[in-house]
DNA sequence: TGACTTAGTGGCAAATGTCAACTAACTTAG
DNA sequence: CTAAGTTAGTTGACATTTGCCACTAAGTCA
């Protein structure tokens, strides 16, 4: 292997977002309108080249493109894969590093102001958009859904997609969304106790619903706890 | 975003591989010794720049890679993640694709004499090697690991550390080396035949037992089988 | 105050997992 | 050639877990 620092050696390389919130219909997926060529004025996920002199990693560097898109910091980020090669950008051999946000509708809502004018929640149907988006990213959006809808069934990535407080109820219809299946109460949650990962804030009743419900959060907002069997 | 092709935007990129074999005294890591700075003369994991021009994507420089430093081709190759940094490199911000490699002993041993000579296996003791590696190759190593202990509990895995042909009680020798602890032989062969990933190849019998075993082969030898349920 | 809705819990039948003991297919020693 | 021993493969009793229906509880509303 020959060693030296040169562009022979040196791909294009960015941070893309999958980023996903969940409202009554559905998971949504934030587009961007593309300014530039390539594939100007076509959708895609968004994302940028790693500034080098400001990001001091690339965790850094995505969770900057999240906020500039979406003016919301998420706790939850996902590393879902790196894609690579000489073929999925005309401009040159690139690389891009996926990665998966979870934002919930309550702060994408308090933040919409925030919004990227270029960018766009699209509702996912099925394994995309419905329609056709720049570069490899329909099948980049299509591994984050996978990565998704699998997690969802041995995981508490639900969670993440509530706001910081939220009830049972709140918690198994996006099991049930996301799963596309009715559950029943009672198993819920006894799994959901079994798992261990939610806490009950003491004190703090929902009043919406005719009884009152106890308010949870999760134990930890920043990764998932597994569950030792799945859904 | 700014949007120019040039050096401001483009990291040195590599590929490095966490390559792992098994043998009756646990998993060894193959390590190679570096020539150059920085860090010369050091361990780290094998790894080497993309070469644009001759790698189609990630996964050709991740196999060129391994052929080059063990001579062996594996069907078993995972991406564990991505990590980059300003810090992680003294020559600039920089970016590793880590890729874990699963080759059995009997390929490794029949494949010797193509090692590179700078290679060398080496046992894993704990969460490490038992002392220090290049650059940022011992967390990459300490996950790389973390990933496989975890894999073991709810899936294939360990399939693919035998060679292509295998009986259960081989398998079940990895299962118990990787999570070390006893399994029960009744439990173990009904969770292999609920899993379905296995198949017995008719007609062929290991008659190194005393009663002629059963020989099997992976159904998928490319991709993991995962179970419903963690072991 | 009673009807209704939602939250939260209990308990039993069904399903699943564990593992000891069994049968089977050899090899080895006498 | 046969019995003993070793390993492979299977069975089934019992323990544990899970599914889910029915129950109680805490409200709201008319």
């Amino acid at each position: 292997m020959t060693t030296h620092d040169n562009d022979a050696f040196k791909p294009i390389a960015t941070v893309d977002l999958a980023i996903f919130s969940l409202s009554p219909a559905g998971l949504s997926v934030l587009l961007v309108r593309r300014a530039n060529a390539p594939f100007a004025g076509e959708w895609a996920l968004p994302g940028g080249w790693i500034h080098i002199d400001k990001d001091l990693d690339l965790e850094a560097a995505a969770r900057r493109v999240l906020k500039e898109k979406t003016g919301v910091e998420t706790p939850y980020l996902e590393q879902l894969q790196t894609t690579g090669s000489a073929g999925r950008d005309p401009r040159g051999w690139s690389i891009s590093i996926v990665y998966i946000a979870l934002l919930s509708a309550d702060d994408v809502e308090k933040r919409r102001d925030a919004m990227a004018e270029d960018a766009e929640w699209r509702p996912v149907e099925g394994d995309g958009v419905g329609f056709p988006i720049a570069f490899d990213h329909a099948a980049l959006l299509k591994e984050a859904l996978g990565r998704i809808r699998n997690k969802v069934e041995y995981s508490s990535l639900p969670g993440h997609l509530l706001p910081a407080r939220f009830t049972l109820s709140e918690l198994q219809s996006v099991y049930e969304n996301l799963l596309g299946r009715k559950l029943d109460k009672s198993a819920f949650r006894k799994r959901m106790a079994e798992a261990d990962f939610l806490e009950p804030i003491e004190g703090e009743l929902r009043r919406a619903s005719n009884r009152p419900a106890q308010v949870f959060r999760l134990k930890d907002i920043k990764s998932l706890a597994l569950f030792d069997r799945r859904i």
